[in-house]
DNA sequence: CGTCTTTGACCGGCGC
DNA sequence: GCGCCGGTCAAAGACG
């Protein structure tokens, strides 16, 4: 199976709670240079901010004020047993959604996402953006946000697996730090 | 002309 | 039941 989920390492480093979800291997290649980005926003985003409570952001009620692993969260965890017209049995989520200090609203993450839908967040002056994966029966989602407490901050919510292979050069995730301002360890 | 964005309508869940 | 709210749909328009 050729699954190279974005989020697979990264859920390995969340210390809340336990996860059944299965996970891919990642090509030891590609995982080298998302963990390097990745360490790279960690320290952008946790160096040049003080906390932000998780309760800043639109999370699942149950969730609140867990885990915060540098600039990841773990925002959502859905387990029901309730089912849809069809009568299929929903599956559990999982969110993780990123605070990045950036000037712009659309990180290249190297997947190409059609924006579906923007809708008025309470409590904010941002809208927040809805974004589907493009490829064919990809279901992975994303939402973006921009906080209206610090409008340098942009909180990207991921959610689902990417079932299929990237489809941009790995290279765009320097384009993607360079997005992001930069700032040196206190 | 194909692809993507915009935006109001719509829907389901939830609290009262 | 009703209204609010978050999320999604889909038609129309913009754009390259």
């Amino acid at each position: 199976m050729e699954n190279y989920p974005i989020l697979a390492f990264l859920n390995s480093s969340s210390s809340s709670t336990a996860s059944s979800t299965n996970y891919y291997d990642f090509p030891s290649s590609l995982n080298m240079k998302y963990s390097n980005a990745v360490n790279g926003l960690y320290g952008t985003t946790t160096a040049a901010q003080p906390e932000v409570p998780a309760s800043e952001y639109n999370v699942h009620h149950d969730y609140k004020n867990k885990g915060i692993v540098g600039s990841e969260i773990d925002v959502e965890h859905i387990e029901n047993g309730k089912t849809n017209k069809q009568g299929e049995k929903k599956i559990r989520k999982h969110r993780y959604a990123f605070h990045t200090r950036s000037q712009v609203d659309i990180l290249d993450d190297g997947y190409r996402w059609r924006k579906y839908g923007q809708k008025a967040v309470k409590n904010n002056k941002f809208p927040r953006s809805y974004y589907r994966c493009t490829h064919e029966r990809c279901g992975v989602k994303k939402q973006v946000q921009r906080l209206s407490k610090d409008e340098g901050i942009v909180v990207t919510t991921y959610e689902g697996i990417h079932s299929h292979s990237i489809e941009k050069s790995m290279d765009n995730f320097e384009h993607i730090l360079n997005q992001m301002q930069i700032f040196p360890s206190l």
